[in-house]
DNA sequence: CGCAATAAGTGTCAATTTTACACTAAGTTT
DNA sequence: AAACTTAGTGTAAAATTGACACTTATTGCG
């Protein structure tokens, strides 16, 4: 029965989105130097220690990169395809930093949310270095952590449009055209703004603030909170998942 | 760095549901006995072998389960708690099937859908006998394996929402009636059936056949087939997806 | 053979939701 | 004070949703 069974290496790897406002950004790491060469650009990830849960594995790792408790991570996908991490450009860096580098590494993926606010991203026992990049601008990574990444926005997106995650990425504080923009970047699409607040307010999504935008070189806007109440009850009527044909 | 970094096994576990035109089933395998004792009850799985995917292992355990090919698989969670296979009753079972009982198994869950007309389940190296269980009555199973086809279910209901699955469960020809239970057992509620077939009609989901039901003791109904087109291009009008705000 | 039983099949109207669209207001900089 | 920039606001037409009840086609039985 057993001699072509495996006893894997098994990692996780995290894809951190970040929201400036503006667009949608990842979190890449640059591996450490391995003799001298430069390290490869990868998503954070570690392998899964003996006495530790998947989701726990996911939250060490974003802790040691962070240093931030709490943040909002979720299981998306296994990637287990025997050759993953077999590209020759990935040996070196495996070799000094695993026992068995030729060893198969089945890698299960998390995404993660973060204010980028609340965020200093730090180097750490894997990485180099540490920064944000547009999710529309990444640059070739190391092993499949390109399609790990895609997979990851797809994933995103998709329970973003069901209302499930997403707003993990405002500020406490916002306004409704960051809330608009937030929006148009995961969705990629642009967004009529009277509809978009109509919609919002009908919705009682938000809640407004006696607060506004400072600093700006235009009418301040209004600040507003998230209404968690009508968010823990997502799906919100006005989704498919509650239509009635 | 390496003391504490597991090798688990890592097996697949299918959650394969079906419709027998009433309502949504789940196939449950007997585990084979050992010692006399009568098998735990469990979803089919099996370890992962060497050079196989994850995706492969999966349509594997399917094929000696059932002898068929090409059934639809999807994945969509790992259960990686290091308890998950630690619980007394399910030790015998793992004495005789594993090298190393104790070892820690990570499972990779996948859920198929097939119809079960084309579906005569077999038993197989894993099984003593292979049953069709509603879903609303799953008796308990080995492991964590209630918690798995409960995942899986909740899963297929969120990939369905957004129409991305679901139609594989529905024979070839079928008749309206049978469309709408099939939304009905996986939404779980009713609909109203001239506003089903308004709206089916009007997203062009299906196509009429000059055939109709034969060997029903009522008016006969017309038979249909898939408009493969439009579920081609899910998410269709009218979901959220494509809500302009 | 007609009658009972069973599920198929069909349309209208009111309420709600979606979409397109353009100007005034508030604050900052020069 | 003029120019610049983004905030903030309403209406009307079109599309979608949801509530609701009767006739039709076939089978089996008396």
């Amino acid at each position: 029965m057993s001699e072509h069974v495996i006893n894997p290496n098994v990692s996780v790897d995290c894809v951190v989105f970040g929201f400036d406002t503006q667009s949608l950004k990842v979190l890449l790491i640059e591996q450490k130097p391995v003799d001298g060469k430069p390290g490869h650009l990868a998503l954070p990830g570690d392998l899964v220690l003996n006495d530790e849960s998947l989701d726990d594995a996911a939250a060490r790792v974003l802790r040691e990169l962070t240093g931030i408790e709490g943040i909002f991570l979720r299981q998306f996908h296994a990637f287990g395809d025997p050759n993953r991490v077999k590209q020759v450009e990935d040996l070196d860096w495996l070799k000094s930093y695993r026992d068995n580098p030729e060893a198969r590494v089945i890698t299960i993926g998390y995404y993660a949310l973060v204010k980028m606010d609340d965020f200093a991203p730090e180097a750490s026992s894997f990485a180099e270095r540490v920064f944000w990049k547009d999710i529309h601008e990444v640059p070739s990574l190391a092993f499949d952590h390109n399609s790990i990444s895609e997979s990851a926005l797809v994933r995103l997106r998709e329970e973003f449009e069901n209302r499930k995650v997403g707003f993990e990425l405002l500020p406490e504080k916002f306004t409704l055209s960051q809330l608009q923009s937030l929006y148009e970047a995961i969705e990629d699409r642009e967004l009529d703004k009277r509809n978009f607040r109509k919609k919002v307010m009908k919705e009682k999504l938000v809640v407004p603030l006696d607060e506004k935008q400072t600093g700006v070189v235009h009418k301040p806007a209004r600040l507003y909170e998230l209404n968690l109440e009508v968010l823990s009850q997502a799906p919100v009527p006005g989704s498919f998942v509650t239509m009635k044909f």
